[in-house]
DNA sequence: TTGTATGCGTTATCAG
DNA sequence: CTGATAACGCATACAA
């Protein structure tokens, strides 16, 4: 790899020379210009990103830590894709870091980022605990924002959806066209979302006094497999259920698939929610697609934040206040 | 942030000698190792990668390159995961960056893990085309390796599944079944990988010597919404069909949907592939899942491929050889 | 408008 | 065993 100081050596010039010319920044003659630029072509000549951001103690990048467990399913592709357009926007590039399977290695993930010197921190939590976030953020210069987490010390460094408003929503939905035996199939509950997501499909049935029965609330692993499982141990058991709530769109495909497979005819008339655009399936209501719209609310406010912290020093007060309001908003209306 | 100067003044010692305790590397007594430590501690502090990289020149990370058009379905989820899998075995990192929505841009982006200087570099090509990769292999110090297309120069640079042959041997399993009316939903017809897949399903049905009838085959856009709306289509049009191939699971999903929306009773009997580790319908045969093996096949070969480049110079000639051949059965055994 | 000198935080090569 | 000191490649304040 060519160095600056070759191609100013082709060019005639001095290394600051060229890097005026690179960064746009100072004035150089029009002359000399064209000059570094041909040099520059003629090496075959690239920036050192690393030397650069050595000397500007500014990487340009945003980091994210997403625990490989998560790397599955369509909802963490789309919240890693609307984060790529929107840093992609900034003018900055996204690096994503597996935060693999513990809180210690989460953490760690965390660390290398900031030894990189990445500007700035997006974490989707998995093992970390509200308390550790809220430590790290306190003892970190770089801006953090946490996705799908409530915060208790720094509120305004995370951005959530309301998984048991949505949940509730849901549920209260099939109750009004007249469902009584509705049955859930929750995900792994040592995930803060699932528990919401529970909570909420309870709520909605004590608030319609109806009694909730054990048997009709099965536990998956977010996977199609699971879905899949939790149908056919439901059919098993002979648990009664006109409807079923699944706490997310992969154990909803797999559900889905089940109840065909058993020949279970399914009416047209229940379809309620979407997933991706069109209604996945009558009689079935795959929750997570109820926040799909939110997931990209939240990483949209989450980056921006961010930029924000990075371009203009702190957030503005009111942008902490605003965001988890619209976020409410439309998780309502994707529910309705 | 704290630097090393700061621990070694802490620590009463010079920079060099905390490094030293840092890298393991050079003799330290004891004593000293116990101070600076301490002196490490106290001050919290952490290494700047970016300088060490740059006194290196290796950054320990491995990069990868793929358009954010390809961010979504459980496809690119399971080559993410797997590849932050085997990176993270080899002690390295992976970086993910985004090749966005040109063949001009997919250069970028590898050029910007160039310029971060990434021990070496995973392309999965969505815009490049096979002689741009093969030029830009050519012109680079790096390993480079490339998924899911076949290389003209450097072929030992590239894995790749055989679509075309997964799909003949998908759309075979139905016709030595019975069926006749075959219908075919491909992926979006500007990528490589949706030709060959259709090109393999219209081999099957020639070597059956079974017409091919252009209305059987409705072009999709790899989603889920694509795949139902096929199915409508075929619907609406009156065409005639008693299996279907889906070029994709997300385009299988939709399909499924549509069809047990439309009333349609799926046979139990014709359960071929699977989705995930499941069955995925009766009638429908996701020809993506016949590569889900293949997929982290391909992945872990590559990976392996690049690492063995870094530590011991040139690949095996004996690896190139070989893989292909592996890959080439897996997708066999999955489909049969 | 351009060149010089210094700093960024490490590693590595020397002497001591 | 340890400490200066020179790279690493670039940015930038300061001179010229």
């Amino acid at each position: 790899m060519s160095t600056m100081q070759e191609v100013a050596k082709k060019a005639g010039v001095s290394k600051a020379t060229v890097s005026r010319v690179l960064s746009g920044k100072g004035y150089v003659s029009e002359a000399t210009r064209k000059q570094v630029f041909a040099a520059i072509e003629a090496a075959g000549y690239r920036p050192n990103l690393l030397a650069r951001n050595l000397a500007t103690s500014t990487s340009q990048c945003i980091g994210m830590v997403v625990t490989n467990t998560l790397y599955s399913g369509s909802y963490f592709s789309e919240i890693l894709s609307q984060a790529a357009k929107k840093v992609e926007e900034s003018g900055r590039q996204l690096i994503l870091v597996d935060g693999k399977h513990s809180a210690q290695q989460e953490r760690e993930a965390i660390e290398f980022l900031l030894d990189l010197r990445c500007d700035a921190i997006i974490l989707y939590p998995r093992f970390l605990t509200i308390d550790d976030m809220d430590d790290i953020i306190e003892q970190t210069r770089q801006p953090i924002m946490v996705v799908n987490r409530r915060l208790r010390k720094h509120p305004s460094h995370a951005v959530f959806c309301d998984h048991k408003g949505s949940a509730f929503n849901a549920a209260m939905a099939l109750i009004e066209r007249g469902h009584q035996k509705i049955a859930f199939i929750t995900g792994s509950l040592d995930s803060p979302t699932a528990q919401e997501r529970l909570a909420g499909y309870k709520e909605a049935l004590r608030q319609a006094a109806i009694a909730i029965e054990p048997q009709r609330i099965v536990e998956g692993k977010w996977t199609p497999a699971c879905g899949a499982k939790a149908v056919a141990a439901l059919l098993a058991n002979n648990v009664a259920f006109s409807a079923l709530i699944a706490s997310n769109d992969d154990m909803a495909v797999g559900a889905l698939k089940q109840l065909t497979q058993a020949g279970l005819r399914v009416p047209n008339d229940v379809s309620l929610l979407g997933f991706d655009d069109i209604p996945v399936a009558p009689f079935l209501l795959p929750a997570l697609s109820s926040v799909k719209d939110p997931v990209t609310g939240m990483i949209h406010e989450v980056i921006n934040r961010l930029i924000s912290m990075l371009d203009g020093g702190d957030m503005t007060p009111q942008q902490a206040f605003i965001s988890e309001l619209v976020l409410r908003e439309s998780v309502a209306d994707a529910a309705s």
